[in-house]
DNA sequence: GAAGTATCTGACACCGGTTACCGAATTGCT
DNA sequence: AGCAATTCGGTAACCGGTGTCAGATACTTC
């Protein structure tokens, strides 16, 4: 009999001399098994080089050993830094990681993501604000049964299912950093206003100058998109007033990048003329000219934290012991564009 | 007898009161089918909301829906860039997209390529540079009956296995532009030597030189890694020799940003006292100030132009009819970032 | 030494599809 | 009408694993 292709349960089972069953329990660990039949079996596997088929395996399990990342978002350079955390915890294990971007507005949000899921019986997911927010989903996984965790700006899960950042606290701290150096009129460019993020950066922000006693025109707040182009269009809209603001918050570095360069499109100094300060500590932040003053946000960390959640139960044994934290706190990073305003 | 769970292919069976071949044929779209039966059928798939079970196909038919991304590439938004074509394409389609970043260096690199093919039996794949100018992956491809694409700098392979760039000419046409506005002392950041893209957009740059009869000193030529870590030392090297150059072409968006940031931390004006220019068009080339004259590279067009090569069979009757084009020329794009020398 | 118990191991059905093969039904042709 | 060719649909085996449960073996206990 010719044995053609890779080397299947049954090859193993037989020159083994074992049922596959055994074999099966070699493969899954199972901890009721006489050592020298393990050790036979294993010595078998290892001269014939067999893998047990992933295929065949996700079919009797009625699971795949996939980790699925569901995002709607629209800054690469995040979703890019997710994945690279996410990948690093799940290298040198069994798991591959799909990648998913959804619609956010569309209808059939919710049930591509049920659809999704439920043909693909991932082993667990992550979601990446702003669907993380979305309390349908996280109900939709407990539903399927599926792990998963949400990564957010807030805390809007158990532990377990979550990584957050407090981003309120650390935006105000920066804001009030303006302040002590002498700025009042300072402009904010929002996020969009579906995102929690958007809006905890924001309340951050009020939050500071409330406790500094200012007072606050409606018209220093402009709304973007965390996109560069609106954060350009919220930037310009701010200079365009007078007075100008003499520091701007932008809510993401996107748009505090924009916000660099709609100033010098028109000839402004930053930080001289302006000061800015972004959020993020994405790669622009430090690669643009004035670095930007950012708070680093513990991204890549908090994906490689979420990916563990999502495997600690499969790599068992110490399981909680080594619990994976959830808050990841946000520092305020000092660089080149913020200074003291102007004229005193 | 309950029924739990989602409904099966024998559930369709029975209820239309056929055989699960049958079903089978009606979801394989089997031309030897009456179409009374196939609509019988499809009415009761329709009625039931029945999904193949993904899992039980891919072992039937040893191969999964699933198109692979692997890369080795230091640039995050280039890789974004790629899943977002590559994303656009299988959009609506039931395939899903699975990421496999690769460690270049690592001497198990082909050995750990052929294990995750050989275990995801993906439909598909593609590679991305620098991995995608190794030979022996697609090779291995061939060997394994694996559909595969290459992405690249220069045609590797026969069409329907490449998309490819024309780096080189393009290069050359952009120094022109510098030597025609009267640059004579031109820089060069090159990327790194395994790069094919490094080596056709060095080869553009010389080509350009040698044709305007410039000879050019050894020191103008600073090597970098594509990271704008390295493109800053790089940058730093063409800075402090004497004379300066007057102009800097730079392999990639990610260095000519580190060159901006490097001359103007010196205190230099852009374009007056340097000209920069560089080389993808990735969102950084038009986010900073002075937004960078730079080659676009039309990579999303060639991300989905491979994965729908990747899904021309499966899409099939049509099939060769829209042939997806292999080579994308890139084009100069004209921003703020050259000018003339300061004096003649 | 017999009975009881804990520990392994194997037979068999099953996960949900597909393919091989075969028989039945329909159609075409003389 | 009779026979072959063609089309359609069904049965059974298979893809390569895992769960269940009973049987075999080893170890205690009295």
């Amino acid at each position: 009999m010719e044995r053609t292709g890779k080397p299947t349960i049954n090859d193993v089972a037989r020159i083994a001399g074992v049922s596959k069953k055994t074999v099966s329990r070699v493969i899954n660990r199972s901890p009721l098994l006489n050592s020298d039949t393990r050790a036979k079996v294993e010595q078998v596997i290892a001269d014939l080089g067999y893998v047990p088929n992933v295929q065949a395996r996700a079919l009797a399990l009625r699971r795949n050993f996939l980790i699925g990342l569901i995002h709607d978002n629209p800054n690469a350079q995040m979703v890019m830094n997710v994945q690279a955390g996410m990948l690093e915890a799940m290298r040198d294990t069994e798991f591959e990681l799909i990648v998913r971007p959804i619609d956010r507005g569309s209808s059939t949000m919710l049930e591509d993501v049920r659809n999704f899921l439920e043909r693909q019986r991932l082993y667990g997911v992550m979601f990446l604000p702003p669907v993380s927010e979305n309390e349908m989903v996280a109900e939709l996984c407990r539903e399927l049964g599926i792990r998963y965790v949400r990564m957010g700006s807030a805390t809007l899960d158990s532990s377990e299912h979550m990584v957050a950042s407090n981003d309120s606290e650390v935006v105000t701290e920066a804001v009030n950093h303006l302040i002590a150096l002498g700025h009042r009129r300072i402009g904010l460019i929002a996020g969009p206003h579906g995102f929690r993020s958007a809006r905890e950066r924001r309340k951050g922000f009020e939050n500071a100058l409330e406790e500094a006693g200012i007072k606050l025109p409606r018209s220093l707040i402009a709304d973007g998109n965390y996109t560069f182009e609106t954060g350009l269009a919220a930037a310009d809209r701010l200079l365009d007033l007078s007075p100008r603001p003499t520091a701007i918050f932008a809510s993401n570095d996107e748009m505090a990048a924009a916000t660099l360069h709609a100033a010098r499109r028109r000839g402004m100094s930053v930080p001289e003329d302006l000061s800015i300060v972004g959020f993020d500590d994405t790669a622009i932040a430090s690669h643009i000219w004035p670095p930007l003053t950012t708070v680093h946000w513990p991204i890549i960390s908090m994906a490689r934290s979420a990916a563990l959640k999502l495997l600690a139960e499969f790599f068992g044994d110490d399981g909680s012991a080594v619990e994976e934290p959830s808050l990841f706190p946000s520092t305020l990073i000092h660089r080149a564009s913020v200074a003291p305003p102007r004229e005193g």
